[in-house]
RNA sequence: GGGCAUGUGGUGGAAUGGUAGACACGCUAGUCUUAGGAACUAGUGCUAACGCGUGGGAGUUCGAGUCUCUUCAUGCCCACCA
């Protein structure tokens, strides 16, 4: 065995065998329990990043730890390679998007291969190719049937810059996610998915999820906004039997009404707004139009908004008040009305001081009780000043209220959400068609299931500037009804690529089918994801579509689950000089260029050895460094060691001199202490350290030795064994090259686990720690098992406790068992 | 403004309520080398020392990095959602 290491070597070699072997094929039937490791697949963007790194390392340790621990791992790969860049890159360099795409899924391809990944590329997807995209098209139709797809016009967010429209999860502070362009309002007609249908079952499940982290969950929680309230309707003073209805969620503070607003795009408006003040409401809301999204939802922006001219009245007491419209109220959420609560909403006193609006006090705290003058109180507290419910507290009193409201027939109690429905519809060619024409006569008609895929047309003009490219193909435009065979247009618009990623895991289980998107019983073999990794980014945006998804799908009985993902880690972004890599910044790091300096085992063992793997990790050269050294160390070791290792050499029923059983001690204690540590959240980091305590600990024992007896050798064939045992799932090159070297004839990989013993996974004597008033004074070395009589006889007369309790009172002794003695004096 | 995280040496980070700083990076000496950015050995929280030390302040406990309250700072997510 050749004392230097060369990874490069070593990589290719194993990387072409295992290929050769099928050493990563999953089979569908085996006897073995089924585990499903899953990373979020890429989008072939040109390169792999380190981040991609990270993800893919993380989920190869994992499935290969499970694999040794007599799991059937299914261990997929694909690609979510529908999308934007693409097109652009058509665009700037007139290439057809699905060459490039190809170009960057080969060369991709190739650097997951050297990254040494343990995947059934058998089970390859790639959302852009036909053969998906048709399940991705048949999987809407299903949705349409269902009444779950459906087309309406709507204020929707347009970006210029993409000439696309975006879903609200694509906001990101009023601009496009992709592109950070100033996203506008525009008025269009748009296909929309009805998540809203299940708004609270995707809130309530999320108690099912114990494997998701409670932030994820909280910012689901918070994206879907479940809220309690009611509907109160306001009859118009000025207009018979026109009403103004309201969501509130304070119905406790109805009798602190002083005005009330409305959207300015609410619908009633004009029948509201008075011939004197038509001409002030009609620049406000045409001012209202012009702005964007940012500046009007700026927080530090100061409320405006004019008076309509007409008043309502409040039914629980008789009060009039008058309407307003100010943009600080939204059209799209509750019924786009508000009651102005100004004495108890901060937002309402806001616009009341600037417009001088009244404010009246209804809730009262007893112990400091306030005229509401300097602040708005709207912690909770004693109704006043609202007649029968005088006296109540206000938390008791809104459900009292709401129930006057329904009994006198102005009122109801109404749950909200703030998710909206998903809107699909993208203005764009590289996507998936929505599979739907349009006829004169029959309407919007779904193509028969039987002509999908719907196909992308190839000759089409890139250049064309604010709309999609597909509408210039002449091929694809025209067609026929499916229903009455007349003429008819194809829809030009394209599914939103979260479509095709909402669903991409399940058809690994069954990734070649052409009948069906997947089999039923195949898909609820492998379903749901037993272990899913990813960036925290798609906590909100794909983990909640694919959740709906799940859950319309069981509805549609094409599966028995209805929970995509059993445990998620969302692992931590990769950092150098602790700012993000990018490109702009120019701080990024090429794995080509780490594989091809240190090997892939290095990159492997590095960005899993410095942070946990939720948390960031910081990239640092002298760390790749010190990784590739201890990787020569642990291979020096083998090496220098070679001809004394026997790999069928067996310590058992035998005994050993003192510094040869603790040397067994340490590996059993390295088994139990990386065990434990992978099935604990996956800590990779202290995984790695436990590696270099073991090498260490190997090295010491051996630098003690002048010469190895026939016991030394098998005591050190034992540690090697195990050393290498335990770093496969890591230095998945090294290891199975050494272990060859060493003489065995089949992989390391499908060595099972190592066990452990628990009576040797311990040390032989332990360290008795003595306290005095809890402060440590005196470490004792002693046997173990020792009783507690005879520790704490050993601890009072250690020389030096006994010179810290002289002449002092003992209080009490406290002692844990084979731990410490805490001696509590009087001071 | 709301929510969720996170605060430990020069740095990344370890510590079932029981020896704080495992394991590394870095640094300082030294050995071996023509040389070393290789390898190996020793040291490395602060303090001259008594001692002091896990962002600050309180509390529970025989004992707190860990539990409770409070406060500050940083990061991320959401944000005029009535």
């Amino acid at each position: 065995m050749k004392e230097s290491y060369f990874p490069q070597q070593i990589e290719k070699k194993w990387q072409k065998i295992w290929e050769e072997t099928g050493a990563f094929k999953t089979p569908d039937n085996s006897e073995k329990p089924k585990y499903f490791a899953l990373s979020m697949f890429p989008y072939p963007s040109g390169k792999l990043h380190m981040g991609h790194v990270r993800n893919y390392t993380i989920t190869d340790v994992i499935a290969r730890f499970k694999k040794a621990n007599g799991y059937n791992v299914l261990h997929p790969m694909g690609w979510d390679s529908f999308g934007l860049p693409a097109e652009n890159a058509a665009m700037k360099h007139g290439a057809d998007p699905e060459t490039w795409t190809d170009e960057n899924i080969k060369y991709m391809t190739k650097q997951l291969k050297m990254l040494g990944l343990s995947y059934d590329w058998d089970r390859e997807v790639t959302t852009c190719k036909p053969d998906y995209y048709k399940w991705t098209q048949w999987l809407f139709l299903q949705l349409y049937k269902k009444g779950l797809a459906y087309k309406k016009e709507a204020a929707v967010n347009w970006c210029d810059n993409c000439a696309t429209v975006l879903a609200n999860e694509q906001v990101i502070d009023g601009k496009c996610w992709r592109c950070d362009g100033i996203v506008e309002k525009k008025y269009l007609s748009q296909w929309f998915l009805k998540i809203t249908d299940y708004a609270e079952v995707l809130l309530k499940d999320l108690d099912k999820l114990p494997g998701w982290g409670d932030n994820v969950k909280t910012m689901q929680a918070n994206w879907i906004g479940k809220s309690q309230g009611a509907i109160f309707k306001f009859k118009v003073k000025e207009i018979e039997g026109l009403e103004v209805p309201v969501y509130t969620t304070r119905p406790d503070t109805v009798y602190g009404i002083t005005y009330l607003v409305v959207a300015p795009e609410y619908k009633d408006i004009e029948k509201l707004t008075t011939a004197e003040n038509k001409k002030a409401v009609e620049e406000y809301r045409a001012n209202a139009r012009k702005m964007s999204e940012i500046e009007r939802l700026s927080t530090e922006r100061i409320k405006t908004g004019v008076p309509l001219g007409t008043h309502c009245i409040n039914p629980f007491n008789g009060e009039e008040f008058p309407l307003w419209t100010a943009d600080y109220a939204l059209v799209e959420y509750g019924t786009g009305a508000v009651m102005a609560v100004p004495a108890h909403d901060t937002r309402d006193y806001d616009f009341a001081q600037k417009y001088k609006l009244p404010l009246k006090v209804v809730i009262q705290n007893p112990e400091k009780p306030s005229d509401c003058k300097d602040e708005a109180y709207t912690d909770s507290g004693i109704l006043v000043n609202s007649n029968e419910f005088n006296g109540m507290k206000n938390e008791e009193a809104k459900k009292v209220i709401i129930e006057k409201s329904v009994k006198e027939g102005f009122g109801e109690f109404k749950t909200q959400y703030r998710l909206r429905d998903w809107l699909i519809s993208r203005q764009r060619y590289w996507g998936a068609p929505i599979p739907v024409v349009y006829c004169d006569k029959c309407g919007i008609v779904p193509v028969d299931e039987k002509d999908l895929p719907v196909r992308l047309p190839k000759d089409v003009d890139f250049s064309v500037v604010g709309k999609s490219p597909i509408t210039t193909s002449k091929s694809f435009l025209d067609t026929v009804c499916p229903h009455c065979g007349g003429p008819a247009k194809r829809e030009t618009d394209t599914m939103d690529t979260f479509m095709c990623s909402s669903w991409y895991y399940m058809r690994y289980s069954d990734a070649k089918n052409n009948k069906k998107p997947f089999d039923r019983d195949l898909v609820n073999k492998w379903l749901p994801v037993d272990q899913y990794v990813g960036g925290i980014e798609h906590a909100i945006l794909h983990l909640l579509y694919s959740r709906f998804f799940t859950k319309a799908l069981k509805d549609l009985e094409l599966l028995d689950f209805d929970e995509p993902f059993k445990n998620l880690l969302t692992q931590g972004m990769v950092l150098k000089d602790g700012a993000k890599m990018s490109k702009s910044k120019g701080n990024t790091v090429d794995p080509d260029e780490i594989f091809e300096n240190y090997g892939a085992d290095t990159a492997r063992l590095f960005i899993l050895s410095d942070s946990p793997p939720a948390r960031d990790f910081d990239w640092s050269d002298a760390g790749v460094e010190g990784c590739y050294k201890f990787l020569n160390r642990v291979w020096r070791l083998v090496a220098t060691n070679a001809e004394n290792i026997d790999l069928n050499a067996s310590i058992n029923g035998k005994t050993f001199s003192k510094e040869n059983d603790n040397l067994i001690r340490t590996v059993h204690m390295a088994i139990k202490g990386i065990t434990n540590d992978i099935s604990n959240d996956f800590q990779f980091n202290t995984v790695i350290s436990k590696y270099r305590e073991l090498t260490n600990a190997i090295y010491d024992w051996q630098s003690k030795k002048s010469q190895l007896s026939d016991e030394d050798k098998t005591v050190l064939s034992f540690a090697i064994v195990a050393l290498l045992k335990l770093m496969s799932p890591v230095a998945v090159h090294l290891t199975e090259e050494a272990w060859h070297e060493l003489g065995a004839s089949t992989s390391i990989h499908d060595e099972p686990w190592l066990a452990w013993d628990e009576n040797l996974a311990k040390l032989s004597s332990i360290t008795l720690v003595v306290q005095v008033n809890g402060k440590v004074k005196d470490k004792i070395e002693v046997d173990e098992g020792l009783s507690q009589d005879e520790m704490k006889n050993i601890a009072l007369n250690s020389p030096k406790i006994k010179e810290l309790t002289t002449g002092k009172e003992i209080v009490k002794i406290i002692v844990v068992p084979k731990k410490l003695v805490n001696i509590v004096i009087k001071p």
